[in-house]
DNA sequence: GTGAAAGCGCTAACAA
DNA sequence: TTGTTAGCGCTTTCAC
């Protein structure tokens, strides 16, 4: 009968008092055996919330410690449905520069009782493969910081696997999103930069796909836009440090006034941008030209840049991420949500009045 | 009887044909029941190198297809005794300067087929819980890049789970490690600094439990005493960025003759002093004050910084990270091996001739 | 090459 | 409150 406990285990055809093997880990069964009682008393021993008598489980857990037996999570998971692991999806290569998310995600996971699978996404095939290896291991819930398709996503909807995106979302889909929205803030600053004299002013945008590229450039340009500052171009970046530096670079190429303000997508780029913009064209930042970032990244507050950016409250995003996949994984059928945060204006030094 | 495929399935009960009921991921019974086999064949289907025939693998993949059937990891996992899992443990606040190490190693593992599961572990009670959610998850294997005390190395060795340590290890332990250790670089540069006429220098140490910084501060302090430079100062760090600034503040309130170059234990701390030299103190880097640091991250190359710095072969050192572990767990009684790769001087220009 | 059957370690429904 | 028992979905002998 395959309920009969370990038949085929040396331990007990050899001796039956040697509970645990060397080489083989406690079960469950080996506890009971110890604590002789029932396999089922170990397990609800280990459940909280159980009804179970103080003197039931004093016995259980002396000979758990004993045997140092702690519940598999596997063999749980496949009777529970649930892994209690979450895919967390980052980008590689982008996540190099703003790492803060990631440990401050993992950290809170852990605390909701939850692990996090980690994988990298860099390409469209990536995310492919990833979803399904997520899919193999009975992922609860996913954290998606990294690209992913409309078609993928609606893959892991069908599969009912619960998704948060980080910062990006489906604008025509419903779909539960941690969000920054930085338009309030970027008001601020462009009228800040109006009224310091800025008239023209330049983009380097991030990958042309990414969405907080997207977004925040569409902002950005509204926003330049209605205040009465003039775009003086704008350029593709990839959200790298060597990017803002050619950005820049390629502005200085381009017909017209030049402009007297940049702003970048990214903090990375600004930092870019600021160095071409000094050691290379021996410009003074901000007195020649003022630079704007986006994040809020610690390096941007290093007293070489004391760069001027916006900063998001990845704390609180991270938190507020975890709390809605485990809040989806408990309620799957729970309706979507969007919790939006405002960022920051980080003032800093790389600002100034526009030269005459 | 147990093995009675699927007896309380309503998928069964109530229509025979319908094999996939919405919410239910397909099983290897709903595959086989759908192509006509019996389920052990799907299992061989989905394992690489069973002898099977090509009509056979046909029918079944064709059903699994139309089924999206993907095995489960949890369940296959609970027989093999193998998870496929590899715990990756990080120090968040010390990772944030270097995140490179687990991009890298994540993705190798991907390849290697295996997962990483993270922890971040920030204090010696953290290295405990994890510790213990690793063997819950039933983790083939460990890679730390963080602190572990000794206690908890031999708990996981008692276990049998495979350890490989990342830039740290126990001289008296035998244990799988993968090292940079940088003394002939440092010799080189130290060689270096003695040429451009420094005689007097400051080291601005790391944490002081880190082992990655106590044998650099070791290195460095033998090699300055063997060239013949005199340590004027060694004050204490964190890695941290301000910790660099306030070490070099530090410095600056000591009696006797200033240093004229400044060797620390990583970038982060270098490009802190270096911003503290120059924009408080208003030095010169390198006419004044000749700055050195340990790891070469990116940022150290930014034109604000330019910084030298002794390099690891962070890529290299993943790829032996994740072999060895996967060796390891393919082998667990295979003799320990310790992998040391040399660092490389990134020149910069963070250095000069001392001023006289 | 293929199918039947046992059982990995656990939870949960049920009975006592 | 406790024990008995059926499976979660898979791999793996063992017959044929």
């Amino acid at each position: 009968m395959a309920s009969n406990p370990r038949k085929k285990n040396p331990s007990e055809t050899d001796d039956n008092i040697i509970p645990l093997i060397k080489g083989r880990r406690a079960t469950s069964y080996d506890v009971a055996r110890l604590a002789g009682v029932s396999q089922s008393a170990v397990s609800r021993c280990f459940k909280p919330g159980s009804s179970i008598s103080g003197k039931m489980r004093e016995r259980v857990m002396k000979a758990a410690k004993k045997l140092e037996y702690q519940p598999n999570a596997i063999a749980r998971g496949l009777i529970t449905q649930r892994s209690n692991l979450v895919a967390v999806l980052v980008s590689g290569r982008l996540n190099l520069y703003y790492p803060e998310a990631l440990f401050k995600i993992t950290e809170q996971l852990s605390s909701a009782g939850l692990r996090a699978l980690l994988f990298t996404v860099d390409s469209e095939e990536d995310a492919e493969t990833v979803i399904e290896q997520a899919w193999q291991f009975q992922v609860d819930g996913v954290i998606s910081a990294s690209h992913m398709s409309r078609e993928q996503y609606k893959i892991l909807e069908k599969r009912q696997i619960p998704v948060v995106f980080f910062n990006r979302y489906f604008a025509d889909h419903p779909n539960t999103v941690v969000y920054c929205d930085p338009a309030e803030q970027v008001s601020d600053l462009v009228e800040q930069l109006y009224e310091l004299g800025h008239r023209r002013a330049a983009i380097i945008k991030g990958p042309e796909k990414n969405m907080v590229s997207v977004e925040r450039t569409r902002i950005v340009t509204e926003s330049l836009t209605r205040t009465g500052i003039e775009i003086a171009a704008s350029v593709q970046g990839d959200f790298s440090y060597e990017s803002g530096a050619a950005g820049f670079q390629h502005l200085q190429t381009l017909d017209g006034d030049a402009p007297t303000a940049v702003i970048c997508i990214n903090d990375m780029m600004a930092m870019g941008c600021m160095d071409e913009a000094r050691f290379v064209l021996g410009l003074n930042v901000p007195a020649d030209l003022s630079i704007v970032g986006f994040d809020g990244i610690g390096m941007g507050q290093f007293s070489s840049y004391e760069l001027t950016t916006i900063r998001q409250p990845i704390g609180r995003m991270s938190e507020a991420a975890v709390k809605m996949i485990a809040d989806r994984v408990d309620r799957p059928d729970q309706s979507h949500e969007k919790r939006v945060f405002e960022g920051a204006v980080i003032p800093g030094g790389s600002i100034a009045r526009a030269p005459t």
